[in-house]
RNA sequence: GACAAGAUGGCCGAAGGGUGAAGGCAUCGGAUUGCAAAUCCGGUUUUUAUGAGUUCGAAUCUCAUUCUUGUCUCCA
């Protein structure tokens, strides 16, 4: 492990960034919320998973031992804010004339698909809430044993007040409830609660459910939060080290996670609460209802309505990790474009760690350097810092190219395991550049070029134009450079 | 309305009391090149939303104002 400063992270509860310390030494819980499969994930739900997989991937470079718990939802939620019962994964599947199950798996098996496609590492354990319906009703029964919870014709309610006697109900978000009574009173006349903050922990069934669960409370469902509660107290215990999730989470999903687990265990559940910033276009939160949004998956195919081209995988998350993740970060063509011509000039840089000459001394300090990497991350995970730290590297590496600056090949040996390392274990970038080993095209190309070649020695700059400007329309960039030409196809 | 987070150059975005406000993109000049591209060197652009205040010193702290966004029981 590096022990260049150490990790401090924004700690959500507290306002402020702390030193982070694990309660077992060497060895980090980790809980994300995960997404609820009702539909396919859009780029804003992936920029949380993608922020968080960064996060899961520098705890795993300075050497902790991480488990890495993120939950899929698959159990319906149960209520919105008119008290009308809603099932969003029981509506989307009898649109589509199918079984819940059936839809959940669909849509897991596209996330699954997306994970792939964005190198996001696979979490430890991804736990469904439908798999752990038992440890839920056991979690509620403690809640209710410590008169925390009340029933009402066949559902349980979380007890607000009662349990505001005791701990501090809104300690995450900073809402106080006595504030947000008199206001909110009209829109929640839900007659079942004692108190308009009271939220479900188990539903009763309606008659047109399609999931249904039995309880000591009768048939019915669990609600939205007791899920995270019951998975995260399964698989890590009942406090763990960092709870993650989207910023739109915060109120009143964390909220509730916290109460719950005070309510059932007497502890909060975690040390740490991590929120990712939202996705906006155009200023705005990319959402379904606002019609803004896009697929993780057609932007890499160019079939948004939003853009007019295609980018890779590799330059959204790059894109994404010139951003901190407690920004906002708004998707527009320009800065995307902006992105992906970066990515070019450090994935280039990132070649010619293989090919640069070394010399008997270094001219700059090249652990300093590396050092700085570390720094950038321990800072509350700063990847942006971090990618500019590393156009320094780039910066040098060129200069080395062309015989400004020196480096010995220990040096370079160790730039190039960290740079590989940051860009490629924690920002999660895949190499790329690796076609000019193609077996196919590099016999291909070797004549083309030699053509080529014989056109500008005979100085037929016609042909030799064509052929570079054919070979730029089919993605084949052609590099003039000192010691002969190089290409790279996109 | 309540609560929360913001407002930094042409664009995207860092920094968050201490001289010259990262980095990428753009743009301009030079080097290199047959010409480009790539690369290198150098330059340009921010009175850090506005107005006060605290301080030896503020983008950074305080207050006010304007605006933006999010949440308020569907949300990553």
């Amino acid at each position: 492990m590096n022990t260049a400063g150490e990790l401090q992270i924004y700690n959500s509860l507290s306002g402020q960034k702390e030193r982070f310390t694990p309660i077992h030494a060497n060895r980090v819980g980790l809980y994300v919320c995960g997404p609820t499969l009702y539909s396919e994930p859009h780029m804003g739900n992936m920029r949380t998973f993608i922020n968080f997989d960064m996060v899961y991937r520098y705890l795993l470079k300075l050497g902790y031992e991480v488990k890495y718990v993120r939950n899929i939802t698959d159990a319906g939620h149960i209520t919105n804010s008119a008290g009308e019962a809603v099932d969003s994964i029981g509506k989307a599947a009898r649109l589509e004339q199918v079984q819940s199950l059936e839809i959940v798996y669909k849509y897991n098996v596209k996330f699954q698909e997306l994970q792939r496609i964005y190198n996001m590492l696979p979490p430890s354990i991804e736990p469904t809430a439908t798999g752990h319906i038992q440890e839920q009703i056991e979690i509620i029964e403690q809640i209710l044993k410590n008169g925390f919870a009340y029933v009402v014709n066949g559902s349980v309610y979380f007890d607000v007040k009662a349990y505001s006697q005791q701990y501090n109900y809104g300690i995450l978000s900073g809402r106080k409830i006595d504030e947000l009574e008199e206001e909110t009173r009209e829109l929640n006349a839900q007659e079942e609660k004692r108190f308009f903050a009271d939220f479900a922990l188990w539903k009763k069934a309606n008659a047109d459910d399609m999931q249904i669960w039995r309880s000591p409370w009768g048939d019915g469902n669990p609600g939205w939060h007791i899920e995270c509660t019951a998975m995260s107290t399964k698989y890590l215990g009942q406090t763990f080290d960092i709870h993650g999730g989207g910023m739109d989470l915060k109120f009143p999903h964390h909220e509730d996670e916290i109460a719950q687990s005070c309510g059932a265990m007497g502890c909060n559940p975690a040390n740490v609460w991590m929120h990712a910033n939202m996705l906006n276009v155009n200023g705005q939160k990319m959402s379904k209802s606002l019609g803004n949004f896009f697929l993780p998956k057609e932007i890499v195919e160019g079939s948004t309505s939003v853009f007019t081209k295609s980018y890779t995988p590799n330059v959204l998350r790059f894109f994404m990790m010139q951003a901190h993740y407690r920004s906002t970060l708004d998707f527009t063509q320009t800065a995307l474009d902006a992105a992906e011509k970066g990515f070019t000039r450090l994935s280039d840089a990132l070649q010619l760690l293989d090919k640069v000459p070394t010399a008997g001394q270094s001219s700059f300090y090249v652990n300093d350097l590396i050092a700085s990497f570390y720094s950038a991350m321990n800072d509350d995970f700063n990847a942006p810092i971090l990618v500019a730290n590393l156009f320094e590297a780039v910066k040098r590496l060129n200069l080395i190219n062309d015989g400004k600056d020196n480096i010995t090949a220990d040096d370079l040996a160790l730039l190039k395991t960290e740079m590989h390392s940051f860009t490629y274990d924690v920002l999660g970038i895949l190499p790329t550049g690796v076609q000019n080993n193609d077996s196919k095209l590099a016999p291909v190309m070797d004549l083309v070029l030699e053509l080529r070649q014989l056109s500008r020695e005979n100085k037929d700059w016609t042909t030799s134009d064509k052929i570079r400007d054919q070979l730029t329309a089919a993605g084949i960039v052609v590099k003039d450079g000192k010691d002969g030409v190089t290409w790279s196809a996109q």
